[in-house]
DNA sequence: TATTGTTATACTCTATAACTATA
DNA sequence: TATAGTTATAGAGTATAACAATA
């Protein structure tokens, strides 16, 4: 066997991961799993809304569109969604009167504390058959896999 | 610093990683590149039902449906999309006369094999500048993270 | 004239349920 | 009675376009 053919099937291998990866129900599944029980405002739509929101801090619509992959219309639906809830406030930016900061309000920042603890404790049950040194490896390739340029948007 | 806030920066940069991958607009982009200029029937929508049918062999709706995680009556709906487009086949089932045998044509067949190579094309790419041993360990450590029970259905 | 946020509209996709045929 | 496939229906979610306010 050449060389050649042993990395066809690596990337073969890769490429089955991925496409499990990116199977629908997947993003759903950990996102409704982790999203639970915290009221029906958040929810597997309003969480990136959210965790983006507590990434970037306060920012206006269109920007945090920008980080999280939506357009502007949908962030403002759902961050009425959120203000409702009490989780997030809209107040206007005193250097620009058309545009509105969204922010995380208190109990928004609480909200993304039992998000992030969840998902950290999901991914620790996870590599709890790794070793640290195995964890590690993998972390730094996964970083290195997921900013390539195959994910560009 | 101790080994565990070692370790709760390890499992963040998964947990960060992870997120940016399963943002909605990667599938869909990854999936659209993938599709382009096959014919009308093949999408971002059809991709699961031809890959799914190449990897599991002639099926029916039920059991690919739960191969791909999809209600039998959407991969009905995607299937008489690619029958029309000729890429797959309906035939009896000889052992239930209920059954109903989804099969990818010969045509179907040479799609797939484009859709594959495409796809290896991109992970060519992606790993260009990693070494072999690189590439080697991240998909061995990417199949095990994928085959966990974190993304079980 | 261009841009921001919001709202209305049309479109896509999905699960659920209803229906027919067969086991 | 249960199961397979198909089709109809309703719901969720999105982008596009339209609107009002501001730059």
């Amino acid at each position: 066997m050449t060389s050649e053919t042993v990395d066809d099937q690596v990337g073969a291998s890769i490429a089955e991961a991925l496409a499990t990866l990116l199977r629908r129900g997947y993003r759903e599944n950990l996102y409704a799993r982790l999203t639970s029980g915290l009221g029906t405002a958040v929810d597997a739509s309003t969480y990136p809304i959210l965790s983006g929101l507590a990434r970037v801090g306060a920012c206006s619509a269109a920007e945090l569109g920008l980080e999280i992959g939506l357009d502007r219309s949908g962030v403002s639906r759902r961050a009425t969604r959120l203000e409702a809830a009490g989780l997030l406030s809209r107040s206007p930016d005193p250097s620009d009167g058309r545009a509105v900061q969204l922010e995380l309000t208190p109990h928004g920042h609480e909200v993304v504390s039992t998000l992030r603890t969840r998902l950290a404790s999901e991914i620790d049950a996870l590599f709890e058959d790794w070793t640290p040194r195995e964890k590690h490896f993998f972390a730094t390739g996964f970083v290195r896999f997921v900013e390539s340029a195959l994910f560009t948007n």
